[in-house]
DNA sequence: ACTCCAGTACGAATGAAGTCGAACTATGCG
DNA sequence: CGCATAGTTCGACTTCATTCGTACTGGAGT
C-alpha cells in the first residue's frame, strides 16, 4: 500500500454516526475514493466474494469476519480486509472484540454508480465445464 | 497472465465482420469474460487512460498504437494492450502495418452493464496536491 | 489476575506485474 | 533489394501483492 494518504484527508466520522456505533476505523473520504484503486481492489476472487457476501446480506448492519467463514489464517482475512478499507469498499467499526464490516455503498454508488450491482451479479466460477 | 486459455474457448472471429476488416486478434469469448479479471485489467492508470480515450472517441473505428500520445516504449505498450486484449477490454485488428485497438463495448456493457460508462467518466489525478 | 477470543502487526518467502532495452518480424515504398 | 515503419518477442530487473506463521494487543468472562 505504500503508506496511503490515510491522515491528510477526511478520516474519521464519515457519517457521523448516531453515536450508538463504534467509531469507524480510518478510511479515505469519499471524494478521495479512486476508481483505480477500487478496482484493483476488486480485482481479487476472495476479495470480490466478501463484498458480494456483505452485499447480499446488507440487512444486517455489519458482519464480523468470521461470518464470512473463510478457511484463511486470519492474517490473510485481516491482509485483505484491510485492503479493501483502505481502497474505501468497507468500512469497518469495532464492537468490542470482533471488528465488523459493511460495504461503503451510499459512497460507491455516489461516486461509481453501477459498480456494486456488477460485484453483486458476480459469480466465483461460472458453472461452465 | 500465466498462459491464459486463449485457445479452447470460442476465439476467432467475435462478431464475423463484413470481411472489409482484417481478422480479430485472438480474444476470450463474451461468455468467458471474467469481472475479477476485466477490474484487474482497468486498476492501472495507463490502461485507464487507454480505454477512457478509446471510449470517448469511439466514433472512428478503430485507433492504431501511436494514436494515444503516451510516451512510453513500444514494448510497455506492447504489453498492456495486450494485458487488455486478453482480459476481453479491448479488440485488435491487423490493419497492414498497425494494429488498431477498439473497445469491445457491446460484449462488455452484456457483460458487465455500467463498467464502461465508469471508466469514461474516469479523470486521471484529480487536482489533489 | 487469569484466560479465552477476535483480530492486528511484523516479517519472510513466494510469485506475479510493470518497465524497458535490444533484437526481431512483417508490411509498405521506392 | 534496401530501407523505413509499427509493433512483437525475449530476457532482465525491479517493484509490488499475496500468503501465512508467529507473536502480540485488548476486551470479556470467571
Amino acid at each position: 500500500m505504500s503508506t496511503p494518504s490515510m491522515s491528510t484527508p477526511t478520516v474519521t466520522g464519515p457519517d457521523t454516526p448516531p453515536a450508538d456505533l463504534p467509531p469507524a476505523l480510518p478510511e479515505p473520504a469519499r471524494e478521495d475514493l479512486r476508481l483505480e484503486v477500487v478496482l484493483g481492489a476488486l480485482s481479487d476472487p476472495l476479495r470480490l466474494t466478501i463484498v458480494r457476501k456483505l452485499l447480499r446480506e446488507r440487512e444486517a448492519y455489519d458482519h464480523p469476519c468470521g461470518w464470512f467463514e473463510l478457511d484463511r489464517p486470519k492474517s490473510s482475512l485481516t491482509h485483505h480486509f484491510k485492503a479493501l478499507r483502505e481502497a474505501g469498499v468497507l468500512r469497518q467499526r469495532q464492537y468490542g472484540l470482533e471488528r465488523r464490516s459493511r460495504v461503503r455503498a451510499e459512497d460507491l454508488d455516489a461516486r461509481f454508480p453501477g459498480l456494486l450491482d456488477l460485484v453483486a451479479a458476480w459469480e466465483p466460477a461460472s458453472g461452465a465445464g
